[in-house]
RNA sequence: GGCGCGUUCGUCUAUCGGUUCAGGACACGGCCCUCUCAAGGCUGAAAGACGGGUUCGAUUCCCGUACGCGCUACCA
């Protein structure tokens, strides 16, 4: 049995019941020591419903693994989620379970509410609701298909699999002692006052077992929204190993976070009118469950990296500056050696020129390394004996040049090209691989400027010798 | 196996039964520009899984098949 069609008018009903200003959803990672992709996405959705109807986004940690959970992965989850500026009104403060928290509805940390879930399943075993089986406790599972009213899905009717028609009742208390996943999360939705749970398909059939645990509470289920997955390029489930499948390759490969939240949010929901490149707030403002498409999404990582270049070329040269320096400290050029007026002039050459800020070191760390490292392939090419008495002309025009920049450069590298009878390529390949080390870079008339006539005649020499 | 969800260019998507040769973006091809590599400009190729219905008309609604994904734990 499917879902029923009139989807988008059943949620302009369902939406309107809830007071916009008092919606409250939530984000409940369990800390495996990084923090999946879609897992990300999935907060974002939470984070920009909440915004776009002005209610409140919670982090809840679901640390019931105690053997599995430390406070370093607890740490990757809260990173990530700032790092793409994705702030919770209400959770904790620090990676510390015991630690500080924002709000009045914690503790939020699953590990320091055990009292509260023994309540609740005393409560369930008083009423008949739950039982005692071989150790464990067990919760009398309604045996007719249960009715989901899914934002994004539509009208689902879950009935029972066929192990289920053997036992329907689930376990909520492992003989341990320890409570499970369905009972705790039903518990925390249920005590934070989550209005509406927004969370991967993969949770879809899940749910049935979830509104009959809200309803043996005595209380409605809160609003689901059931968002597509996201799958690797070839369609196949992305799993811990595949390749940007973790957030923190995104923080530790130089994208800007901008660019990835507005790539993430255009997988499984579209603003339906073309346009791709959206500042935060056009986002939030156009975001909402109904538009979330109901397919799973392929990610498509060359897609994001144009989108990170567009976000790149945009952005403030100040910024970044910033972002440029960050990276040649963590690829252990210390740009701090060089005047702050050289590293500037530097690292403009580079704009509008990389893709991702972890390109830059290989891209321009030739402004801040004192030896060149020449590619081998290229100078077995460049450094000749035929190129010798041209570079050699060359050098010394460079030495008498006036005014030692951009302008002037190329007016003399191409007047002594046309005195030789060559053309210009013959004097600049071997001239940036001499200056550069590489084939491929920053504009060669404006990085001989930057790099100036003593470094420029220096680096010519050594090539020189070579030839 | 059972239960559930899904299926428009290679990928992300637009299209709320009827001026659409099915639009945009990434990627790809060609041309131009050019000091390298890019970028940029112009341009090209590229899609409604399949089969039945419903309808004057279906990518759009319904059913079936195929395929994909998820769930099926005393994991979360």
């Amino acid at each position: 049995m499917g879902r029923v069609s009139e989807r988008s008018l059943n949620h302009a009903r369902i939406t309107h019941q809830v007071d916009p200003m008092s919606i409250r959803v939530r984000f409940a990672p369990s800390p495996t020591g990084f923090l999946h992709i879609g897992g990300a996405r999935t907060a974002l959705f939470n984070w920009l419903y909440a915004r776009h109807t002005g209610g409140k986004f919670i982090l809840r940690i679901e640390d019931t693994d105690a053997a599995r959970n430390t406070q370093q992965a607890v740490d990757v989850i809260l990173n990530g989620l700032r790092w793409m500026g994705l702030h919770w009104d209400e959770g904790p403060l620090t990676s510390d379970a015991t630690g500080p928290c924002k709000g009045d509805r914690g503790p939020y940390y699953q590990s320091q509410r055990r009292e509260r879930y023994e309540q609740r399943v005393e409560a369930l075993l008083s009423h008949g609701a739950a039982y005692e089986h071989e150790g464990a406790i067990k919760f009398r599972m309604q045996r007719e298909p249960v009715l989901i009213h899914d934002l994004v899905v539509g009208e689902v009717r879950r009935e029972l699999t066929d192990r289920e028609q053997q036992d329907p009742d689930f376990v909520i208390v492992r003989s341990d002692g320890q409570p499970v996943f369905h009972l705790v999360n039903v518990v925390d939705d249920l005590e934070m006052g989550i209005t509406h749970v927004i969370r991967g398909e993969d949770h879809l059939s899940n749910t049935a077992k979830h509104i009959c645990l809200f309803k043996a509470f005595g209380v409605h289920p809160p609003k689901y929204a059931h968002i597509p997955l996201i799958l690797n390029h070839d369609g196949s489930k992305m799993s811990k190993r595949d390749t940007g499948a973790s957030l923190t390759s995104y923080t530790e490969e130089g994208y800007v976070p901008e660019a990835v939240l507005n790539y993430l949010c255009l997988l499984g929901w579209s603003p339906k009118n073309n346009r791709e490149i959206m500042s935060l707030q056009e986002i939030v403002e156009l975001f909402d469950l109904p538009n979330v498409l109901r397919h799973n999404a392929r990610f498509d990582m060359e897609k994001l990296k144009w989108m990170n270049y567009e976000y790149t070329r945009q952005m403030s040269a100040d910024r970044f500056h910033e972002l440029a320096v960050h990276t040649f400290a963590r690829a252990g050029f210390d740009t701090n050696r060089f005047p702050l007026d050289y590293v500037k002039k530097a690292i403009d050459t580079c704009r509008d020129k990389i893709k991702l800020f972890s390109d830059l070191p290989g891209y321009a760390g030739f402004y801040f390394s004192d030896e060149v490292q020449c590619d081998p392939e290229a100078a077995a090419k460049d450094f000749v004996a035929e190129n010798k008495p041209r570079v050699t002309r060359l050098r010394e025009v460079f030495a008498g040049l006036g005014d030692f920049n951009a302008a002037e450069l190329e007016r003399a590298l191409k007047e002594t090209a046309a005195t030789l009878g060559v053309k210009a390529g013959v004097l600049v390949h071997p001239v940036r691989l001499a200056c550069t080390g590489k084939t491929a870079g920053p504009s060669l008339y404006h990085l001989l400027e930057v790099l100036g006539r003593e470094k420029v005649l220096d680096r010519l020499d050594k090539a020189l010798q070579r030839m």
